[in-house]
DNA sequence: CGAGGGATTGAGATTCATCAATCTATGTGG
DNA sequence: CCACATAGATTGATGAATCTCAATCCCTCG
């Protein structure tokens, strides 16, 4: 099976079944009772592959699917006329893709892999249905939602009111933490990093060339540096710091 | 019955009773059978009126209560340790407060009056008991955060990619149409608007002094103007269009 | 009628965008 | 294994958008 755009290749052989899924205590079934799980699992339609920089979906694309990524990065993405991108969130392992506040109607934001990614789907149609007969997982959708509101209002609050290197040092600190908390990683200050410096302009609104040169300051001012897709921090707190960043700030909790 | 603050007073006599609540349609206990009402109603601790310009609660204070709003606007924000402000979404009748990820930890954010307001409070720590009693509830406010993270979203782009006078015509088509939607007043070209030009500001990330020449130019371009608390909209049509606007992205939908 | 907060305007500084060119790493085909 | 192609990174020069500081004006309200 394949999508139309065949950027969606599926997984026939062995997908990963919910109740052995590494990534579940991140994702939407967390909070699932195992006893429910293969029951839970029924609405997923398929596990599929895509390489890294292909698109999942596209703004006013009818939804297909409601996705969580199970492996890799991806950008979460809106376009002006002028064909301007902003990065609205970037999505991990654990994260929800293709949920919005009209499941009936067109898109309203893209969706590109910034890696190789796997991505468990679910039809959009099914949906309302999952949400009624689980209240764990439309408990969990909730708290995931309120998870990502609080990032987007600090995102909101970094690029209204933040300079370039702020904005900066919000944007990595925020996927520093996400990151070593999803691989449960404390200890090393690098992670690894596939954006461009073009894609950090699109996530903080500014230019690919203003980006470069203020990655250039941070480098020299001993803050961190990105070099061959990796991450070094030298410098976290000063970098939260700068950024007015808080790593709480992207846990999620129990609601109810 | 008045907080700490002195802010919030409670209205003793006759406060309104949800079954007759008149914002009942936008709000949280809409979908909330009538027998129902009774019963989610005993969740209120108190309605309270707050006069124009008053805090509500503060970031980094404990939060006590998750409102509703009866009645007036109110601003959200986040303030910057250099004292900056950003303000994240105007609230209006119908339109939620307070509710954040995590419930039991400190607010992540501050609320202002900008007018008058009356609020219905519910104490945050028996807001789980809520959603876990009542499914409609607990839809309801998935379904409120749902378009309010749409919301948010389009205003990080805005606020991202567009210039000074694209981020004021689509803040103000925001506050148009949902004004309009509140009202269901589908005919006038004018909408009460209580905010100074440096509240503009605050929500667009400009400062002040750029909003008045930009109010002025768009006052000249024949678009719109804001006089005495006025908001009178022009060219409906262009300011979308040059805001990046689209009237259904304030809805609301049913999505379970 | 005076006080005070917002609105308005001007002048100059700063940040960031734009345009243009070069450099570097990586992968590809011969 | 090398020449080449390509995408991203880097740097420079210039200009535009927006900010900051400062002064004045104009409502509104007591």
């Amino acid at each position: 099976m394949t999508d139309t755009k065949n950027n969606l290749v599926a997984i026939e052989h062995n997908p990963t079944r919910c109740n052995e899924c590494s990534v579940r205590r991140l994702a939407l079934f967390h909070g699932v009772p195992e006893a429910q799980l293969n029951w839970t699992q029924t609405y997923r339609k398929a596990q599929f592959t895509v390489e890294a920089r292909k698109e999942v979906y596209r703004e006013s694309e009818p939804g297909e699917f409601m996705f969580t990524v199970y492996h890799g990065w991806l950008a979460v993405f809106k376009t002006l006329d002028n064909g301007k991108r902003q990065i609205l969130r970037i999505a991990l392992p654990g994260d929800m893709l293709g949920f919005q506040s009209n499941l009936e109607a067109p898109m309203t934001h893209s969706v590109i892999s910034l890696t190789d990614a796997v991505l468990c789907a679910f039809p959009s149609n099914k949906i309302p249905e999952l949400l009624r007969n689980d209240m764990n997982v439309a408990r969990r959708l909730t708290e995931l939602n309120a998870r990502d509101m609080n990032i987007c209002q600090s995102r909101l609050m970094t690029i209204g009111k933040q300079s370039a290197i702020e904005r900066i040092a919000f944007f990595c600190c925020e996927l520093f933490y996400r990151v070593k908390s999803i691989y449960k990683d404390e200890a090393s200050d690098s992670i690894f990093f596939p954006l461009s410096q073009e894609d950090i302009g699109d996530a903080t609104g500014l230019t690919k060339i203003h980006v470069n040169r203020t990655l250039r300051s941070m480098r020299e001012q001993g803050l961190m540096e990105i070099h061959a897709k990796t991450l070094k921090v030298h410098d976290v707190e000063a970098l939260c710091e700068l950024g007015n960043f808080s790593p709480q700030s992207i846990q999620t909790y129990r609601l109810y």
